[in-house]
DNA sequence: GCAGTAGGTTACTATGAGTAGGTTACTTGC
DNA sequence: GCAAGTAACCTACTCATAGTAACCTACTGC
């Protein structure tokens, strides 16, 4: 204790880059166990074997680290999805496979999901508008996906059936967690199902005249 | 300053009952504008021209405040739509109006939805569970509308549809905050054109030919 | 072996959740 | 009318934790 080093005298010096990575890995650990609010910065700092100033230099805030580890959970949740659908042939199937790849990534990565699934378990606004990047990717990849299925369905329509379905992708990942039966295939099955008749051919015909006829 | 109730000569006293319900207005009123985090328990307090020790009073804890804004804003939700499902005739209009009823909430009581939009936006696990009694009112009562058009579909797969479209729902209502050129009828007919052919005869017998075949 | 800097620390401030203990005003029995 | 009891309400704290100031130390290149 006489000295700051001596202190914690097993401790190594890193990197900045090096230092980041453990602390992002660390803090999506403790984020996903025990929540934002449940988790305190020096808890974080214990872990890592570092004290908080330093997360504070490297993150700026409690806010800024969570965010951080998000931006990189949804990168690599963008990436298995994408890279998952890559060699699909059909439209259906490449929307199939991306399902797929989504749910089995919240299998793998259960920490990463956790963490993400508590996204809106945020403070305030900009955050969100942070994460928006990588949103508007989420929904680009879902968007030109569905268009190759519904080549002549304006933007509009094709926007909404990307939100609706992340919406209905998360929503279903969160289900899956009180029923560890059912398999990512399972659930991909059940949605496939659900969205699957309006995105081929011969279901559009039928949608036009199921349209709502009351104010 | 002298004396305790003299510093506010103004306030009225009130009955628990009257009290508790003045709070809720107010809190879901603050915790609207600027989040959970970003609301103090005095803030609160202050706008009802109250002290602190009152809301840990009624409300035992700031989570528990938010939850009793949460539970009141989900049954007037849940109320709005299963009474505007009410005089439909078939079970696709009945999901129809239901859906209608869900977006249009948004739009008339945009402090109650914007809480239960944030509604992940909360801390421990135990809020989950708590408001799991809502929720599963939720899922019910779009399980029992999917009966209708399914009826001989099996449990799990009424579940995983009533899951996939709140989580749909949920998202495309935000999707519709930045998009305010969009109506709640316009959001209905992009999510009726979405799962609409899955819920009608014809499309069904196509949905077991466009199921996966691969690992 | 010294200057500069990147990585690190201790020891603080500030804010806001939650509490202890007391005060005021309404109600009820006499 | 007036005590006694209670329900509504307050002031003034404690305590945890986000965030900061100011300083220290080990490695780098010259």
């Amino acid at each position: 204790m006489e000295t700051a080093q001596q202190a914690n005298p097993g401790r190594k010096r890193m990197s900045r880059a090096e230092r980041e990575q453990q602390i992002l890995g660390i803090a999506e650990e403790v984020f996903a166990e025990r929540g934002y609010q449940g988790t305190a910065m020096d808890d974080i700092a214990q872990r890592v074997g570092l004290s908080k100033p330093m997360l504070y230099e490297y993150f700026g805030s409690k806010e800024g680290l969570l965010l951080a580890c998000l931006e990189r959970a949804k990168r690599e949740l963008l990436e298995c999805t994408s890279t998952a659908a890559a060699n699909a042939e059909t439209p259906e199937q490449l929307l199939h496979d991306a399902l797929l790849a989504f749910f089995r990534f919240g299998e793998d990565h259960k920490q990463a999901w956790a963490l993400l699934r508590n996204e809106s378990a945020v403070p305030g606004v900009e955050l969100d508008t942070e994460l928006e990047g990588i949103r508007g990717q989420q929904v680009g990849f879902t968007t030109d996906m569905l268009r190759m299925s519904l080549p002549e369905a304006d933007e509009y329509r094709l926007e909404a059936f990307a939100e609706a379905i992340i919406g209905a992708c998360e929503r279903m990942a969160l289900w899956r967690e009180n029923h560890p039966e059912i398999t990512p295939e399972t659930v991909t099955d059940h949605l496939m199902a659900l969205i699957g008749p309006s995105l081929s051919g011969e279901a559009r015909a039928s949608q036009a005249r199921h349209s709502h006829d009351q104010g």
